[in-house]
Parts: C-alpha cells; sequence; structure tokens
DNA sequence: GCAAAAGTGTTAATGTTACACCCATGT
DNA sequence: ACATGGGTGTAACATTAACACTTTTGC
C-alpha cells in the first residue's frame, strides 16, 4: 500500500506508534518475564511490559532497545531481540489510536531491575504466576512466549538465555523450563552436540563442588538448527495412523 | 509500553497506519502474487502490494479485508488473512513517518483482478518474476513467501490455496508450487490423509477424461498438523521423477 | 486394451527414545 | 568410596523415502 491519493493522503489514520518488550530469561528453573509497575498515565500502579512510544526519527528496533536499556540497563548487544507482532485494536489504550510493535527480548539471568523514569517498580515474576496486565498487555506476553517456545525447537534461541560461556547442562535446563518438560540429560547432549554451528567450545571446564567438571561453549553462528531439538509432544505418541478412506 | 507520563503523552510519536498485503496464490503451478500499478502518489505507475491506510475506528484486519476487497473483490470470509509483520523505518515512505502491517492473504486461483479505486491496473505475477517494487515492498514479500512456504509445514494453509472441493492431487500441487519441489504422489497421499483433522470427505468424486476419479475433500478444522507434512531438505538429495509409468 | 491418475503394500534407511554403563571430580 | 553430573554405546521403536503393484476411469 502505502497508496494514496491526494484525498487519500489528507484523511489518511495517524496514530500513536509504541513499542512493548516480552523480556524473558530463565531464573531458577522458570521462565521469566520482567514487568514494571506504571508510574502514571493510564492503568497507573498496574504491571505491565515495559515499553512506550518511538521517537521521532527513531526505528522501532532502537526504541526497543532505548526501552530496554532505561528500564533494566540491558544493552541490546547482549540479547536477542526480534519483533512479534503489533497490537492496533482501537479500544486498547484510552488516550486513542496506538499501534504498539511488540518486541521479544531474551536475555541471561540478570539481577533485579532498577525502576525507570516510567515506572515506579520493576521485577522478574514467572510467566505462570503473571497477574491482570496493563492494556491488552496478557495477550502479548502469551504470544511472545510462545513464540518462544515454538522458536527453542528450530533456532539457536534458548543459547541467548544462558549467560556466556555455559554448559550442556545449563543449556538443558534452559529448554526445560522454557517447555515445562524433563529431557533426558544423555540423549539432549548427544542431539546439540550434533547440530552444525550451535555451540562453540571454548576448550575451558568448569569445575563445580558436584561431579565431573563441564566443557564450557559460547553461542555459535548457526542461524537455524539442522536438525531440530525435538520437543516433546505433549500428549504422548500417536498411535498407528489410519489411512483415509473413501466411500 | 504505552507507559506515558503528562510529560511523555506531549511527546509521543505519530505516524500513518497503514495495511499492506502478500496476496498469494497459485497460478499455472507456480507461486504467484497480487500486484498493483500505483495510480498516484509517490511510486506512481510502479508495481507494488496491494494496501492503504487505516480509517478511524477501523481494526488492522478489517482493513486488510476492506482492501482486498476493494482491489480484487475477494472476501475475508473465502480466504486465510495473517499478520507477517510491521515496517515502519524512517525512510520508507517519503510523505512522512508511516507504519505499514504486513498482511499474508492465500487465495485459491482467481479470475485476474480489475483496477480499484487506488490502482491503474492489477495483475498476477509469478513470485520469481517480480521486478523491483515501491517502497520497501519488495522486502514485505520475500517476508511473506517465508511465512507461506514455513507455515504450510505445520499448518493447514495449503488447503487454503485450493478452490473447495479438491483433490488430494490438486493439494499436492499447491505444496509442489510453493515449496518448488517434486513430491511423491503415494507417500504425500498417505501422509496428508494421516493428518488429524485437516481433511474432510465430501463424500463426492470428481471425474477428470484422464484417470480415476478422485474423492473430494474440503478443509477441516485442524488448527496445527500433527503429525506435519515434511518438506524434503533443500541440501538434500532425491530428485524425484513420477513418469506415471509404472515400471 | 491403453494411458493416466488414484490408492495400497512393503522395505530399507534413518531418526528418536530410553536406558545401561563408564568417566572425572569434590568431599 | 560415594554422590553427582558429564559423556558414550546401543537396542527398541517410530518415521520417512522410494518404489512395486493394483484400481478405476475415458477413449
Amino acid at each position: 500500500m502505502t497508496a494514496g491519493t491526494a484525498a487519500g493522503l489528507a484523511r489518511r489514520t495517524r496514530a500513536g506508534l509504541a513499542v512493548d518488550l516480552v523480556v524473558l530469561t530463565v531464573r531458577d528453573g522458570a521462565l521469566t518475564v520482567l514487568l514494571v509497575d506504571r508510574g502514571g498515565g493510564p492503568f497507573r500502579h498496574r504491571w505491565a511490559l515495559p515499553g512506550g512510544f518511538v521517537h521521532h526519527d527513531e526505528e522501532l528496533e532502537d526504541a526497543a532497545a532505548r526501552e530496554l536499556r532505561e528500564e533494566t540497563g540491558l544493552h541490546a548487544t547482549d540479547l536477542h531481540l526480534e519483533q512479534v507482532r503489533t497490537y492496533a485494536s482501537c479500544g486498547r489504550d484510552p488516550r486513542g489510536r496506538v499501534a504498539s510493535v511488540a518486541y521479544l527480548a531474551i536475555a541471561p539471568d540478570l539481577p533485579p531491575p532498577t525502576a525507570g523514569s516510567d515506572a515506579s517498580d520493576a521485577r522478574w515474576v514467572a510467566v505462570d504466576r503473571v497477574g491482570r496486565l496493563a492494556f491488552d498487555h496478557n495477550t502479548i506476553l502469551a504470544d511472545g512466549v510462545e513464540r518462544s517456545r515454538s522458536k527453542l525447537e528450530y533456532s539457536p534461541l534458548a543459547a541467548s538465555f544462558c549467560p556466556e560461556p555455559f554448559t550442556i547442562g545449563e543449556l538443558r535446563g534452559i529448554y526445560e523450563a522454557v517447555w515445562g518438560v524433563r529431557l533426558d540429560r544423555r540423549s539432549f547432549h548427544r542431539t546439540v552436540c550434533g547440530v552444525d554451528g550451535f555451540l562453540v567450545p571454548t576448550g575451558e571446564r568448569r569445575t563445580s563442588p558436584t561431579g565431573r567438571p563441564a566443557p564450557l561453549y559460547r553461542r555459535g553462528r548457526a542461524g537455524a538448527l539442522r536438525p531440530a531439538i525435538p520437543r516433546p509432544s505433549p500428549g504422548g505418541h500417536r498411535d498407528l495412523r489410519e489411512t483415509g478412506r473413501q466411500q
């Protein structure tokens, strides 16, 4: 589009342009999201996703990185940031039409955030303990979580949850927390090590008070996981296929 | 987001809000997109994706459906419509800041469209023969095509390319055109019939001048394909030829 | 009968799952 | 030695790919 006659130009819709962030990490074995207590505006003192209006001449992704920095001190170079989708329902913001572009940010576990300019408080909350949020943020959160769950399978996203360098065991903990399943330690090891470009061994090892020292890894360059890390099917295994019969 | 103090409110960004449509179909065995020749505005007489500004108090999806109707006569009830992503770079529209939400529309093969209000011409073009488009529409098109290719695997999207009722052979033609591969006729048949809820037999058959009559199907209610339709790996091996003659 | 497309059966190769078992370390 | 987690081997099972063969129609 963006087709427009002179008449079309005159009556074209203008809307507020904002970004909202679904910042996920794994803390204590649970998938966790960063929430802020809104300091002002509508839904004051409601919990919400961090975010804010895009500045003039500012790219969406830069706005997302800026909000992240302002609210958490995180720098976008350290983490994965991707667009999820846009929410622009007419009634979603009482101040008027606002189109909010949601971004998913994946970060290693971090210290509790400090409240920023737009928030009176900020904290990490396990995604299954999140209450009613401001605006349509419960929907945005659900979409972000769903996106991260499915991308774990075929993208190297899981490694973005780990502070580098990390062990295979820590990586497995990410998969278990995000998917909410238990994975076989031995099969998992072989599977991830068999994915070309996923993990790069540092040559170092981490010794721990318990167990054999584990080799350390960094994120590799692979953009997609081939083969994928199989996600256990929730309903168990399929039984025999029934071939479709006609008449 | 949508956090805003009184100060934040005053300086919030406002932008034009538009939708662009990647309307795909399969024609003559090729994945094909609907393009319009821009009748006015910037990029006049350049080919572009159909789309336009969102009206006041109009939902994004309604705007997408309206543009589709205006430019092609298609009704959204007949086709699959989903949001892909939002493009809002500062320089993408010479008229100013415009956020364009891209939608993917999948339609059965249709007669050539008629030009609408914003377009001086409209036509179907095979996606691998698309030239330089207006704005950033080549990028939007590429993202839409990529989305449709990956969704074919695990969603019932392929059936939206077929006018109902359809045969298994027609459905296979969709997969072959979109993925650009040849699929084994017999394995494909078993695979799709084994997916619960994908296809619903009508009980009717379609007789053709050549070959055995094929049972007809409609789209089922499945939202996801379990198991998925396996997509041949690109770095793969086998090129299949199906001569149709038995050895 | 013949060509063409639908549909079934079968097998080899491949992939996945589950678990036995060994390794290396701190206590 | 033992507990703990890292790492390898392997057999059972499930899935996939390739293709032989049969069925049903129009001409």
